[in-house]
DNA sequence: GATGGCTTCTTAATCAATTCAGAACTAGGG
DNA sequence: CCCTAGTTCTGAATTGATTAAGAAGCCATC
């Protein structure tokens, strides 16, 4: 059985491959009757209809974008966070028939190749953790947003200001009187962290990481209230709820324990309260903690967080890619964040209340 | 700015075509000095890579498969059990340098478009709740994996017995004792559903989804038990933990109040839940509840469910796609399950603990 | 009866690569 | 000096479609 192609039903039905090309595409370009024709020509052959990536190269056009992830893919669909992105970004390319390409990571080497082999239009780069492969996309010349980080002149963005909202969570915390403090960052993972990481000074880094501009916010913060930052337990972990919990112990074991935990991403927040209840350590009566992100289970778990649009960066992110702006400078959207209070802070004990 | 190709390169550099691309695809093929002089122009002249529609089409080979919804793509990262899945099959694709297309449906007419469209070297259709598609995926004539429903003569498939294993959990049941037995089944979204959904016994019916089949499996263990089907409160639900709460609600305000919930998903059994909570009903003291699918969120929750390898179904999705088997018969994979007793189910209430 | 406008179809160029067969050159062995 | 083998590069065919430009036929209008 050989190959169908247009040319094949286009031999047997005696007209030329224009023609038959016509009957899928463009069918006000011939008659009815003789469309007909072809169609059934066509079915009774098997022909699975125009070949997509011959019809791409032709038009110039995939009607697909791709989303590039920091991590192997997988971890799209571990975390919240990424899950609500995606439902925001897929559900814009949906409405334009646009189809959502994931692209994960796996090493360094196969990302260049699944990269440059991506039959897409254009690519989101969703990296809450800075991403070492802006150049290898920036190279296909393709419409590109980045979300989170990093920031890229020229190219289109859109993110929060993670270090504002970290610190009004850390004034928050502090107005309530709390001075022992405990804060957490989300590393990157393992292998590709150096071991200044803690090192905030470095200038120009904070524009590469979510985790470590968050902190520098709970530092700001801090110093701001008077309370030095060498006196403030300063905790990393990767963003795995499971994994966090040994560093969220380290944390509440010390003595004398915090009385609020500053957390960089709800996940880690949860590991916190996690090992809080481990250890009998009732919320917020002894140990308040804070969150950040919102992701849809903070809300029943009562836990104070800072929201961020999760979905809406999604839309945004989409439209942005899909509608690209006429001006000459790229668009660079900051969301709002706001503190919503819940359950899970309260003055430090003996505060008196 | 005029388009960078190959041919750009191979005119600058005063070499063919042919060795252009080879200093890309195949580098053993020419001198390593060569080479360098070539991608050195290739970089000065801004050349994206080999373009990757054309790539496909001359080599046949794309490099992605599709995963296609039963509904919008946003499906697929809301229900934990698509998200599973998706961990699996992404797991799989990752190890041999594939990538992950997502195909979402937003209505009849674009899914053609998108499917048609597809660059990729084969599809895996998942659909808890039957596929009005499969004709247009198959007319492609790529390779195709079905995965829970619909089961295709001649298709390799990935599933579960859903009807066998929703009687032993309903057996269990009804071993503790339980009489009043309450029943719901997720329906398909809203337009597709026709009024005799409930009628378990149009023939071959069954085959087209995990909703119904589960019905007839609790059914089979109920008339086995000696208890007819129709003292049996049966509802039904979207599968959305939201929307189940009113279904819930129906069963539970009925009097008498079953003692036990047999839901269709864990997600649903959820909502049972939350209602329970609400009407102030003790589980598992007053009510007992299983689920199915036992979702990760279903061990915290101390749900008794019937547990479905989730993940694994995906990683057998990916290398049934990923290494066709040569076998004349197409594969048929159907997964253990098993029904994890946790603790929302004990006797019920009155029978002499 | 020529002119113009439609509809319907065809011709030929184009999209951007890969690949196979073969040419040119170098080097080694007899 | 010739033959063979190996390396490096080229020419031409091929992949499967889309599209702009143009031709043929038909009808109505002036």
């Amino acid at each position: 059985m050989e190959r169908v192609t247009l040319q094949t039903i286009a031999d047997r039905v005696g007209v030329s491959r224009t023609t038959v090309s016509n009957a899928f595409s463009r069918p006000d370009q011939l008659n009815e009757e003789l469309r007909r024709r072809i169609l059934e020509v066509a079915s009774e052959l098997g022909y699975p209809g125009p070949h997509p990536a011959a019809r791409t190269l032709r038009r110039g056009r995939a009607g697909v974008i791709g989303v590039i992830f920091t991590e192997a893919l997988s971890y799209a669909f571990a975390d919240s966070y990424a899950v609500g992105f995606l439902r925001g970004l897929a559900s814009v390319a949906e409405q334009s028939g646009t189809g959502v390409h994931l692209i994960g990571w796996p090493s360094p080497d196969a990302a260049e190749e699944v990269i440059g082999d991506a039959v897409v239009d254009g690519f989101c780069l969703f990296s809450p953790e800075g991403h070492p492969l802006v150049e290898t996309v920036l190279r296909r010349r393709l419409p590109v947003v980045t979300v989170d980080y990093p920031y890229v002149e020229g190219v289109p963005f859109v993110g929060i200001d993670d270090r504002i909202a970290a610190r009004r969570a850390a004034e928050y915390a502090l107005g309530l009187g709390h001075r022992r403090v405990a804060v957490l960052g989300v590393q990157p993972i393992a292998g590709r962290t150096n071991r200044d990481w803690l090192d905030l000074d470095r200038p120009g880094d904070l524009r590469f990481g979510a985790g470590r501009a968050r902190l520098a916010g709970y530092r700001d913060a801090c110093e701001a209230a008077g309370l030095a930052w060498k006196e403030v337990a300063v905790g990393r972990t990767p963003n795995d709820r499971e994994l966090a919990r040994q560093a969220a112990a380290g944390l509440l074991d010390a003595d004398p324990r915090p009385t609020v935990v500053l957390a960089p991403t709800d996940e880690v927040a949860f590991a916190v309260l996690d090992v809080a209840a481990q250890r009998g350590i009732e919320v917020p009566r002894d140990l308040s903690v804070i969150g950040f992100d919102d992701v849809p289970a903070a809300a029943p778990a009562g836990l104070t967080t800072v929201r961020q649009p999760i979905t809406e960066k999604g839309t945004t992110a989409g439209r942005l890619l899909l509608q690209p702006s006429r001006s000459d400078t790229a668009p660079c959207v900051l969301m709002e964040t706001d503190l919503v209070v819940r359950r899970t802070t309260a003055p430090p004990p003996g505060a008196g209340a």
